[in-house]
DNA sequence: AACTATTTATAATG
DNA sequence: TCATTATAAATAGTT
C-alpha cells in the first residue's frame, strides 16, 4: 500500500526503517483503538522499536494487569509465576526455620515442655546448664574486670590523695610549703601523667617530706575526701 | 476501506461485529508481524474478543515476560510488583524475626555473649535459671510418676506372687490343694480384678492358708520369679 | 513533514 | 463461515 509493493523483510536502510516504523506503529495503534471501539475487544499492545523506544496501547475498559491475568488463565502460560513461586517457597522455608527456633526458644525458657520425653528434657537441661555456665563465666570475667579496675583506681586515688595532702600540708606551714594555686596546678599535672611518671613524682614527694612514714600515717587518718577519676578500663561503662 | 466508510463506534449488529472483529484482528496480527520483521521491532499483542476468545502475537525474538520486564522498566508502571513487593517485604520481616531468634538462641546457649552488657547477662541468667527450674520441675514430675508407678507395680507384683505361691504350695501337698490348671485360671481372674476385689481375694487367700505369717516369710524367701504386668500409668513409655 | 501513487485492508454483499 | 469486490485506509517512495 504505497508507491511500490515491498517484501516483508528487514528494511536495510536505517532511516527508511525508522520512518516506516513510525508510520506503521501509528497504524497499528490506530487499528488497536478501532477494534476496541468497534468490536468491544480488549487489547494490550506493547511495541519496542529497535532503538528501545516504547509505545503501548491498552484498551481503556481494562488494565494491563487484568489482561495479563486473563492471558495467564486462558493460555496457561507461566509468566511471572516462576518468580512468585520461588519467593513463596522461600517464605515457606524461612517460616519453618522460624517455627523450629520458636519452639526451641520456648523449650529453653521452660515453656511447652509437656510434650517432651525424658531424654529431650535431659538434653535441654544440659544445654541450659552449659549456657548458664558460659553466662556465669562471662559475668565472673566482668566482675574481675571491675575488681581489677577498682583496685587500680583505689591505688591511684590513694596516691593522688597522698600527694595532695602532702602539698597542702606543706603549703600550710613548712618553710618549703607551696601556695594553694601551685598545689592545684601540680595536681592537674600529676593527673595527666603516665603511670611511670606518676610513680616518679610520688618518689619525689616522699623525699620532699621530712618523715615519710609519719606522713603516711597522718594521711591515712586525716584525709577526709577522695578524688573522682576516670576508669582505666575503657568500655567499662558500656558493660553496665 | 470497504464498500462504505464506517464511523468508529461500537457495531450494534452482533454478527457484523463478530465478523469485523475477526477480519480486523487478523489485520492487526499481520501488521504486528510485519513491523516486527520490517523494522526490528518487538511487539506484544494480546486481544480479547467480547466473547472471551483470546489471540496474541509476541515477536519471536523475545518473550512476553521479557517485554513486560522492559515495559516495567521503561514505563515505571507497577504491574505485578505489588504482589512481588509484598512477598519480598514479608521475607524481609521473617528474616529479621529469624535473625533475632537466632541471636537469642545463641545467647541462651552461652554463645556470642561478649557483646552483652552486665544487665543483659543478668537477664539471660535469670531466663536460663527459670528455664532450668521449669525443666527440673518437669523432670521431677516425671520421676515421681515413675516412682509412684513402680511402687504400685511392686505392690501388685508382690500380691500376685504371693497368691500364686499360696496356690502352688497348696496344689502341691495339702488336702485342700487345688490343681495346676485351676490355679492358673484363678491367677488370670485375679489379674483382671479391680484393686478392691483383689484385696478381697488376698484376704480370702490368707484365710485359706494355715499360718499366714509363716506363709509370708516362706514366700519372701522362696519366690523365685516375678510376673510381668502392664504399667498402670498410660503414656509412660512415651516419656522415656 | 507533507504529498500521492499505489497497495492493502476491509465493509458490504452474495 | 467463505469468497468477492468496491471502496476506504494505509503507507512507500518522493519532494
Amino acid at each position: 500500500m504505497g508507491r511500490g509493493k515491498i517484501e516483508i523483510k528487514r528494511i536495510e536502510n536505517s532511516s527508511n526503517r525508522q520512518v516506516t516504523y513510525s508510520k506503521r506503529k501509528n497504524g497499528i495503534l490506530k487499528k488497536a483503538k478501532e477494534i476496541t471501539v468497534l468490536c468491544d475487544a480488549q487489547v494490550s499492545l506493547i511495541i519496542f522499536a529497535a532503538s528501545g523506544k516504547m509505545h503501548d496501547y491498552i484498551s481503556p475498559s481494562t488494565t494491563l494487569i487484568d489482561i495479563l491475568e486473563r492471558y495467564h488463565k486462558t493460555s496457561g502460560k507461566r509468566l511471572w509465576d516462576a518468580k512468585h513461586e520461588n519467593l513463596n517457597s522461600e517464605i515457606e522455608r524461612i517460616k519453618k526455620e522460624n517455627d523450629g527456633m520458636q519452639i526451641e526458644l520456648r523449650h529453653l525458657k521452660g515453656e511447652d515442655i509437656n510434650s517432651l520425653n525424658y531424654k529431650e528434657l535431659m538434653g535441654l537441661e544440659e544445654a541450659l546448664e552449659n549456657g548458664l555456665q558460659s553466662i556465669r563465666e562471662k559475668q565472673m570475667e566482668v566482675y574481675r574486670m571491675f575488681r581489677r579496675n577498682d583496685k587500680i583506681l583505689e591505688e591511684e586515688n590513694r596516691e593522688l590523695n597522698f600527694i595532695l595532702w602532702l602539698l597542702l600540708k606543706r603549703s600550710g606551714g613548712g618553710k618549703n610549703g607551696i601556695g594553694d594555686d601551685v598545689a592545684a596546678i601540680m595536681m592537674m599535672v600529676v593527673l595527666g601523667l603516665e603511670e611511670q611518671q606518676r610513680v616518679a613524682v610520688m618518689e619525689g614527694a616522699r623525699e620532699m617530706d621530712d618523715g615519710f612514714d609519719q606522713g603516711v600515717r597522718d594521711f591515712n587518718s586525716q584525709m577526709p575526701f577522695a578524688f573522682r577519676v576516670q576508669p582505666i578500663q575503657p568500655n567499662l561503662q558500656e558493660r553496665m
